[in-house]
DNA sequence: TTTTTTAATGAGACATTGTATCATTTCGTT
DNA sequence: AACGAAATGATACAATGTCTCATTAAAAAA
């Protein structure tokens, strides 16, 4: 019995996490909706799928793949919960209203030399990054 | 009896909002501390300096600051409160170590020019920004 | 200065989100 | 199959954030 792993569950286990229910199943949600998702919205899927999984272990999943760089917690407006974004090739980028709260998607950050250029000056070993810019969308300006 | 007002004051007067004890004192507390503080934190200083203040108001203060991009909540570890940071000059960098949660600050960032691009393409007004990026510092890795 | 208007406040009950504990299960290995 | 470590799920709990509404105070107007 050969399961399919995605190379992000290939990555868990290669890691040392076990390859278990609970994890694969929150990363699977996160996959199949691939933008940003609050807890409440993960917990909500995952139930969907297999309600036997705890609202714990979806919060340590959450956690873990924090620490691994696959999804980063964020936040669109103040004082709610965080939303979770992948950080698909490690690194995503948005453009954030602060009037309406819309998020604008947006792909080249141009970003590699300054990684390079701070993993040597500070001795980091950089996995991936969040960029955020703030201000007026289109219709709020 | 005139008041000194710090630039971030006079801009809250100017964009046409109270200037309240409340917000002055959260303020003045995020000022003075400068760096990344949880909402628990402010809260306690904020009650140190007066007690008076509410609990909602300084939450409320939390928002405004937020949306005005004086500050901007960011997360340290997943699945904590969120901590606020002040985006002097609009703008904020740091590292965030994956494995000890440690917070490097770096100045430069050479986004000013990926700014103007993105404002004139989609047609924004961009008012800060937060870059983050993650990875192991020095002693993790 | 006094009055007026209206945004903002504070109290505190409430709702939501996240965490801790621990007995039990599952994964990966031997 | 048997083992040990890692992870789980249930649930009670703690922490964080929100809502309502009567009252207050800031800024503008008179
Ligand atoms: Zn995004
Ligand atoms: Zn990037
Ligand atoms: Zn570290
Ligand atoms: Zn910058």
């Amino acid at each position: 019995m050969s399961e399919e792993l995605s190379p992000r569950a290939q990555r868990l286990r290669d890691t040392g996490y076990k390859l278990t229910n609970a994890r694969l199943t929150v990363l699977n949600v996160l996959e199949s909706h691939g933008g940003h998702m609050t807890s409440t919205q993960v917990l909500d899927e995952v139930d969907k799928i297999d309600s036997e999984i705890g609202r714990a272990s979806v919060f340590r999943a959450l956690d873990l793949f924090t620490r691994l760089s696959i999804i980063r917690p964020t936040y669109i407006d103040s004082s709610t919960t965080p939303t979770y974004v992948m950080l698909p090739g490690g690194h995503h980028h948005h453009i954030i209203c602060t009037n309406c709260n819309r998020v604008i998607e947006f792909e080249d950050c141009h970003l590699g030399q300054l990684e390079t250029e701070l993993e040597r000056q500070l001795n980091v070993r950089l996995t991936g990054h969040l960029l955020e810019f703030y201000g007026l969308c289109d219709r709020c300006s």
